[in-house]
RNA sequence: GCCCCGUUAGCUCAGUCGGAUAGAGCGCUGGAUUCCUAAUCCAGAGGCCUCAGGUUCAAAUCCUGAACGGGGCACCA
């Protein structure tokens, strides 16, 4: 914080000297940095060398004027110039010691950012897998993303909906319910064929026999026939003339026909299981989207008026935006950032999956939010151009939609990568990953990699007890203080806060300065985590935390006998438990008091 | 062919809108426990930041090109 105040400061010291009036601040990529290297002072700011090309004068000059009409700060004990051209500020020894205060006083609160004024109404949508099938370990990447991204965007001060987009519509929905109805034939007639570009995976075979036993118990005596008896011959030659993927169109046709009402109450019954079965696998991470926004609603029309996909198919056809070709109907996307048009509806007369994204973009711009985050897989990137094309030609500013891309995980075991297949149902469900390691350990090693990184899940390491495991590392570290903490109690001896704050300045070992300096830091590495969309720097600043405190435990003994010092000790490793809680709630992850 | 992401120590990865001597963990070598949790710590070795140009007072970072790896280019979702 004391940053933004130089920044300030160095602007009203060009703006107090006449022959700088012409300096545009606004334009000066002015940065004020943290010293890595201590002989520096804590920070520094290249403002001379970039001045020094603008006004063609040494930095050195620039730097000494500047230095001249700096306003006094009581945080800054003094200011020197270095080569080439850096301005150096050193603190006042206890400006680090004071963060313990307020800590002290902000609690749970520390490091939540509480400027109101850049507060921004955010959607996040994230996971959005379709319905049919349980979460695989590449969903889990993206659900653990999203969910961090939006702790910390709330931490940020803006308000946050999550949510979740359900494909309940279209032909992979319709596919999943004919393999299900096949099962179902197929369990009472071993000697029904199964076309293999029917969903393979065991769970089908699940929804099928609860189908057989709830038909069982509704009166029908034992044999159920889903397909009319007469026409099983013809549903069996059908199948055997099964031969590619586009075929299974004219099973689902059949089955429609001669189902019935069956068939709509299968699919409903089957959806119904799977995003049950969704909610229970994110719940256990402990992702919870607050909004469940169904593909269906989008073709669903209320009180007379047209459903929100007719409605933005209107608007393009009457913007002139589309055109018919090959019996399917066309948005010209290539007039705005696509490379190529794209089909909305197909010649069938099916709106394609496109077109229901249209319409779901458009009605989330019509509630009300500045920001709208998507989270993808990265194997979507060439999705997003034609989305933001629509966008622009509803009208609508393709710039408030904001994408970020995730790159696939692969597991290691035994330093082996576990192969993914999604295809013959040889996939590691997110279920399995979690009963594998911890829940806990899954969300934290998802976000412990930026997203562009592509991420190897190591399944030994996310179990393993040591130091090895990040998370273990730093969670120890907080059982470790409340150990001691609890050993105090044990002494009998009292937590005497005000004794310490009076002696902060004993906490002047190399050690305790550096644990100081990191825990000032939190603030802003939520800021920037959530500014740039970066949560695994929560992780990689908790470690530093952690290995900082770790070092310190081992060099010192905290618990000592004189008061003052213990007191002060004590008050700098509450501030260090506060900021790992705080930054594990974030990551949404426990703070175990021991181990 | 076009598009996106990556390439930093033996391995897995950080690296601030370009900034001063390039960082961590693992692994390797050597050490630390009569003491608050050794589930830990300390020290050492280990680098042409993939390559080649360019911009700049200053490049791992920005631009152009190349190589390698992953992914994407549907009337699928």
């Amino acid at each position: 914080m004391v940053k933004s105040e130089i920044k300030k400061s160095l602007f009203k010291a060009i703006q107090s000297k006449k022959e700088w009036e012409e300096v545009n601040l606004a334009s000066l990529r002015v940065e004020i940095k943290d010293n890595k290297e201590k002989n520096f002072g804590d920070f520094s700011t290249n403002i001379a060398l970039i001045l020094a090309q603008k006004l063609k004068e040494s930095p050195k000059k620039i730097a000494d004027k500047l230095i001249k009409k700096f306003p006094p700060h009581p945080s800054i004990k003094k200011i020197e110039f270095s080569k080439p051209g850096f301005i150096n500020f050193y603190l006042i020894d206890s400006h680090y010691s004071e963060i313990l205060k307020i800590i002290k006083k902000e609690k749970e609160k520390f490091g939540l950012n509480k400027t109101k004024d850049e507060n921004k109404k955010i959607l996040i949508e994230y996971v959005s897998s379709n319905p049919t099938g349980p979460l695989h370990v590449g969903h889990g990447r993206g659900a653990a993303f999203g969910s961090v991204l939006s702790n910390i965007l709330r931490a940020s001060g803006h308000k946050v909906d999550e949510e979740y987009y359900v494909n309940d519509q279209g032909r992979q929905i319709d596919i999943l319910t004919l393999s299900v109805f096949l099962r179902c034939e197929q369990l009472l007639n071993n000697d029904f064929p199964y076309p293999k570009f029917c969903y393979q995976g065991e769970y089908i075979n699940s929804y099928a026999e609860q189908i057989i036993e709830s038909s069982k118990e509704k009166g029908s005596k034992g044999e159920v026939f889903f397909i009319p008896v007469d026409k099983r011959k013809r549903l069996i030659e059908e199948l055997k003339k099964i031969k590619k993927e586009e075929d299974l169109d004219v099973l689902i046709s059949f089955a429609r026909r001669n189902l019935e009402n069956k068939f709509i109450k299968v699919k409903e019954f089957v959806l119904e299981q799977i995003v049950h079965s969704i909610k229970l696998d994110l719940s256990k991470m402990g992702v919870n989207q607050n909004l469940w926004f169904t593909e269906t609603k989008l073709y669903k029309s209320q009180n007379k008026k047209p459903s929100l996909i007719d409605e933005v198919k209107d608007i393009l056809e009457r913007a002139k935006l589309t055109y018919e070709e090959g019996g399917a109907l066309w948005f010209k996307s290539s007039q705005f950032k696509d490379d190529k048009d794209r089909v909305i509806e197909k010649e069938n007369g099916q709106t394609t999956y496109f077109a229901s994204d249209i319409a779901y973009h458009a009605h989330k711009y019509g509630r009300g939010y500045d920001k709208i985050i998507n989270v993808w897989g990265s194997d979507h990137h060439g999705y997003l151009p034609r989305v933001k094309s629509a966008m622009s030609a509803l009208g609508l500013d393709p710039d408030k939609l904001e994408v970020i891309f995730i790159q696939f995980a692969t597991l290691i075991k035994e330093n082996k990568k576990i192969s993914m297949s999604t295809r013959g149902g040889q996939f590691i469900t997110l279920d399995e990953l979690m009963k594998e390691v911890s829940p806990e350990a899954t969300r934290f090693f998802f976000i412990n990699r930026k997203a562009e990184q592509h991420l190897s899940f190591d399944l030994d390491l996310a179990k393993k007890q040591s130091k090895d495991n990040p998370l273990y590392y730093i969670q120890y570290a907080h059982a470790r203080i409340c150990s001691i903490l609890k050993n105090l109690e044990l002494t009998k001896r009292k937590v005497n806060s005000g004794l310490g704050e009076k002696n902060l300045n004993l906490l002047n070992g190399e050690k305790e300065e550096e644990l100081l300096k990191i825990l000032s830091k939190f603030p802003e590495v939520v800021l920037k985590s959530s500014d740039n969309y970066e949560p695994h720097l929560i992780c990689y600043y908790l470690k530093d935390l952690s290995s900082s405190f770790h070092g310190y435990y081992n060099e010192e003994k905290i618990l000592v006998d004189k008061e003052e010092e213990l007191q002060a000790k004590i008050l700098l490793l509450q501030g260090v438990k506060q900021v790992i809680f705080n930054g594990l709630t974030l990551l949404g992850v426990s703070s175990p008091s021991s181990m």
